[in-house]
RNA sequence: GGUUCGGUAGUUCAGUUGGUUAGAAUACCUGCCUGUCACGCAGGGGGUCGCGGGUUCGAGUCCCGUCCGGACCGCCA
């Protein structure tokens, strides 16, 4: 086209050189506005858009069509007296997800829409060209789709063209970016640290590579970059983050992944507070930065207060429904039920007074099932005129169950709900009651935040099968000071320098204070059950690095996906992956795993054992 | 490893006690339509009811097995 126009003005020669010349010069130009830009101001000039066909309006007289990239949707526009028969025909061919470019006038509207950014324009088209055809696809593109998870994820590349997933995938960007901007400002250091590393027993499975070069050995994918930023810190890079993949072999949930993605920090030369400021100061910016939220000092509470008042060491502390413990009116609750419970505690759900018995039942069955596991729940209702009335109404009367509402806190209108049993059992049970109860009523609002550190966390946990401790946090982490002893006699009771930073009921960062000290480090392996040998052999080289002047460190690890899904006002992380893997850890879109050949086996020294 | 729910048109789903030719919406195709924007109207095509076996005169429906997917428990230092 651009060769027959230019025929006409040059000699062949003049054409040869300018051939040559257009050689090194031509480009292609696919669009000089995109499809979200275009107003009023624009109106008649000429612009080249490039987009996907959203979808095509045939009136007859008139076509439109919607062009759509990634910043918006323009309107396009054919009509019989002003468009060729020829480029009519063209429009009429367009089906969902072509990709064209065309080349127009900017003109009013007839017909303004006022819900779209670009809806006081419209471009009359001259020039129409087919970039690439496309198949009907799977399912609509369209911001409520006709499309399950499952063919979503198959055609993700589809998908991510939707507003929903498209925006997700701009608003993590933009997290990153603040993240980065503000760690950088403080003087944080990025080092990348290898992926291919060694496998370690402790903690949760690893996925592992194996080594052609070297016959029969594997590495392993970080569970998190640990042991890395700690010699970082011998290194005397004294502040380093990184935001880096981590990875997991472990079964999944809608909020896991097996390769996810950490904000890995790490700081010497600090002590727990330093750590608290510098994170909560960052926490505090991106909300500010993104949300626009400003939120006071984050509150403080240890783990023994979180699990007392909430059950649980991840509190959502949007609303109250704080546990009350209750205590018998006098001498004895006279309830075997609650008589035999190591401890009986409830709580308040204030307005549901108004609960028919048909609710209330459905709560009981509701915690009686497997996944919460209570035997039952007791509940008592105060009813807005000021009657009492509850489950137990055979052991209670009306002095007991008002002695219970007082320490209950409860208010006419109220529903109390109590539960007893072991101390541990029941506090989850009821926790996960409180969240259930909360969802229900509204009360987690996702555009409220609400954030506390939880400290002063356990050092070490009894596994109830083996009876061994093993680390709460991980192996590196520092008990308290002046626990030393205790820590010879009654290790469960050692609390550690270790902290987690809760958001709405999510943990969404953990760390704590190292060891820095290669004799605390070899007694905390001996501990765990290591023996020296073990220890050595696993990680010999980070108590060889203490050795050579390790400084005080600690750090922090911030889970990206679920920080960003919890800002973004969303429960699953998957929307705000790319291209996130199935609840069996698939692929389903490049369908992996998948098997080796014989080949690749042979070089990797590998014999398959399946059973059968 | 376990519990539980599901698999029917390209897609999302309905399908009664087991009983005629398995439906709806949407998407797709054709035609009509002088301002659409979830356009509208008329018509049309589209099904190995996940797979295998069993019960029955007869199975989308009941039973057994199996595969796949979702949610959850265990697990996730």
């Amino acid at each position: 086209m651009l060769e027959k126009i230019l025929c006409c003005c040059y000699s062949s020669l003049e054409l040869e050189l300018l051939h040559l010349h257009l050689f090194f010069i031509a480009r292609i130009m696919y669009r000089d506005h995109t499809c979200g830009e275009l107003r009023a101001s624009h109106i008649s000039e000429q612009v080249i858009l490039s987009g996907w066909v959203q979808k095509t309006r045939d009136k007859g007289f008139v076509i439109w069509a919607d062009l759509r990239d990634r910043y918006g949707i323009t309107q396009l526009i054919f009509d019989e007296g002003r468009s060729s028969k020829e480029l009519l025909e063209q429009a009429r061919s367009l089906g969902r997800e072509f990709v064209i470019q065309v080349t127009g006038t900017v003109i009013e509207r007839a017909s303004k829409n006022p819900n779209m950014a670009t809806g006081d324009i419209e471009v009359m088209v001259s020039r129409l060209t087919i970039l690439n055809k496309s198949l009907i696809p799977p399912f609509t593109i369209e911001d409520q789709t006709d499309g399950g998870e499952d063919i979503r994820m198959k055609y993700r590349y589809l998908d991510i063209r939707r507003n929903p997933v498209k925006n997700n995938l701009i608003f993590r960007h933009k997290v990153v970016m603040e993240v980065r901007k503000y760690l950088s400002n403080e003087g944080f250091i990025e080092v990348e640290t290898p992926y291919l590393i060694k496998s370690t027993p402790e903690g949760a499975r690893d996925f592992v590579v194996p080594s052609r070069m070297n016959a029969g050995q594997f590495y392993a994918l970080p569970q998190s970059p640990q042991t890395f930023k700690q010699l970082l810190m011998v290194g005397g890079m004294d502040k380093y983050f990184q935001i880096v993949k981590c990875f997991r072999d472990e079964d999944l949930r809608a909020d896991r992944q097996p390769e996810f993605t950490q904000i890995d920090c790490e700081m010497a030369f600090i002590e727990q507070e330093d750590i608290l400021n510098t994170f909560e100061g960052l926490t505090k910016h991106l909300l500010k930065a993104i949300k626009v939220v400003e939120v006071d000092d984050f509150p403080r509470m240890t783990y023994d207060e979180a699990m007392e008042k909430y059950g649980n060491d991840k509190p959502d502390i949007r609303f109250g429904m704080e546990f009350c413990p209750l205590t018998p009116y006098s001498g004895s609750f006279n309830f075997s039920v609650f008589d035999e419970a190591e401890l009986v505690v409830g709580i308040t759900a204030q307005g549901c007074a108004e609960y028919t018995r048909k609710q209330i039942d459905a709560l009981v069955d509701w915690v009686k099932r497997p996944q919460v596991g209570a035997s039952g729940l007791v509940w008592i209702k105060y009813s807005a005129d000021g009657a009492l009335t509850s489950s137990a109404n055979k052991f209670f009367d009306e002095t007991h169950l008002k002695h219970f509402s007082a320490q209950m806190n409860a208010q006419p209108g109220d529903l109390m709900l109590v539960m007893a049993g072991k101390t541990d059992k029941t506090r989850t049970q009821l926790s996960v009651l409180r969240m259930e109860l909360a969802q229900r009523l509204g009360l987690r609002k996702p555009d409220e935040f609400a954030p506390l550190w939880v400290i002063d966390f356990p050092l070490l946990e009894l596994d109830g099968e083996t009876g061994h401790y093993h680390a709460m946090h991980h192996p590196f982490t520092s008990p308290k000071p002046g626990q030393l002893a205790l820590l010879a006699t009654n290790p469960g009771a050692v609390k550690a320098n270790a902290y987690d930073l809760v958001l709405n009921g999510n943990e969404i960062g953990g760390g704590s204070i190292r060891i820095h000290d290669k004799e605390m480090q070899g007694t905390m392996f001996r501990l765990l059950g290591f023996t020296p040998e073990e220890a050595k052999a696993q990680f010999g080289f980070l108590m060889d690095a203490f050795q050579y002047g390790a400084p005080p460190h600690g750090g922090i690890a911030f889970g990206l996906d679920r920080l960003t899904a919890i800002l973004g006002g969303q429960e699953t992380i998957r929307d705000f992956i790319a291209f996130p893997k199935n609840n069996s850890g698939r692929d389903v879109m490049i369908d992996a795993p998948a098997p080796l050949d014989d080949k690749q086996l042979d070089e990797l020294h590998l014999k398959l054992n399946l059973k059968a």
